[in-house]
DNA sequence: TACACGTGGTT
DNA sequence: TAACCAAGTGT
């Protein structure tokens, strides 16, 4: 049993025998695996895209709770489904399930497409996503190619070439392919992804509980350390934010970001990027007035705080200001509200945002440090 | 093609 | 601490 020719048909099944081996013996019991319906495969799909199992773990099952089944989320509120993704990030990819899913029920009878050509009209399913779906709600045989197999194949076939690139995707979409069961595409995708995850990690791969390690080029040539090589990434960039929190009687002002951008659809508190030199109560008072014609005056920092976008790493303070006059006049075309500090709950918020609002329902419980007028 | 998009885990 | 990374997709 030495080491086989890599990217032959004998390789492959040998790849594929001993990770379906070890996939019965080290599957995790994750709660999407219980299930078969495919809608729900694809819910979790969706999570799971730039998200790891174990954050996803937490979410799912509230969701599928919350809506059931395919009608349900389509007959739900753009912001009842963002509510439920609150804090799971990525926003964008909770309206498009929600437009996908009413697509699906107004063009195909609330029947999930079964092909990838179809599959992959829908906003928020791209090439995994639709594997993932085809293989493991239908059991076709296709293939799907993510973080994990990325990486597992590189090291498999000693892959030295950067993986961006036309080239690199199409050795290894084909390699996806090649390895594939006539039966069961879907539980040997989700072995390799669970391999790549556990076994074949990105720093310090556990090459010696590998199964798959007497078949590995890379292992075998002693360059695991090389493959795959990733691209550079742009550096995080330090950015101050003020953030706003207009008392007026019992409530405060909450805006609603636009479709396109950050936290999109979500609701927030109004913040403005601090330049150097400028003073952020200042700044604050001025961008109030000119998006909200309303005027403030300047209270005490209530909240600091440091949290990371991306690429952008913010530093933020947290203003109380006090109403002064002014009654929000739409000068941007700004969705803009007041919002009784008992109903912040309900307005779906980023996990930063959210944070804030429990400091303030705090602060309010408390009493004391919030001037009531 | 390269970048933006969130948040939390890992090293 | 800070960089790196994640069951990708849309633009």
């Amino acid at each position: 049993m030495a080491a086989l020719q890599p990217d032959t048909p004998t390789w492959y099944s040998a790849l594929r025998r001993a990770a379906l081996a070890w996939y019965g013996r080290h599957a995790r019991d994750l709660p999407w695996r219980r299930l078969s319906d495919p809608y729900a495969i694809w819910v979790s799909e969706v999570m799971l895209q730039q998200t790891q199992a174990a954050t996803v773990e937490a979410y799912f099952p509230r969701f599928m709770a919350r809506f059931p089944r395919l009608a349900d989320l389509a007959a739900a509120s753009e912001r009842e489904v963002l509510r439920a993704w609150e804090g799971l990030g990525y926003y964008r990819r909770a309206r498009e399930l929600w437009r996908a899913a009413r697509h699906v029920v107004e063009h195909y009878g609330g029947e999930i497409p079964r092909t990838r050509e179809l599959l992959e009209q829908l906003p928020g399913v791209g090439p995994y996503t639709a594997g993932a779906i085809l293989s493991i709600a239908f059991d076709q045989r296709e293939p799907i190619l993510e973080a994990n197999t990325r990486r597992l194949w590189a090291r498999l076939l000693d892959w030295r070439q950067p993986l961006h690139g036309r080239h690199s995707q199409q050795r290894l979409w084909r390699a996806a392919r090649c390895i594939l069961p006539r039966r069961e595409a879907g539980r040997l995708n989700q072995a390799l992804m669970e391999l790549g995850s556990r076994v074949c990690t990105p720093r310090s791969p556990r090459c010696h509980e590998c199964p798959l390690a007497r078949w590995c080029a890379a292992y075998q040539q002693g360059s695991v350390h090389l493959v795959p090589r990733q691209r550079a990434r742009p550096p995080t960039q330090r950015v101050r934010h003020a953030a706003a929190i207009v008392w007026n009687r019992g409530r405060v002002l909450l805006v609603q970001n636009p479709a396109n951008g950050r936290w999109p659809g979500l609701w927030d508190f109004p913040r403005a990027v601090v330049h150097d030199g400028t003073e952020p109560r200042q700044q604050l008072r001025q961008e109030l007035r000119r998006r909200f014609g309303v005027a403030v005056h300047a209270g005490p920092l209530l909240l600091r705080m440091t949290h990371t976008v991306t690429r952008y790493r913010i530093a933020l303070d947290c203003f109380l200001l006090l109403h002064r006059r002014g009654t929000l006049g739409r000068k941007g075309g700004e969705r803009a509200r007041w919002v009784a500090v008992g109903e912040l709950e309900t307005y779906p918020l980023s996990a930063t945002g959210r944070r804030i609002a429990r400091h303030v329902a705090r602060q309010m419980a408390h009493d004391a440090a919030l001037p009531l007028s």
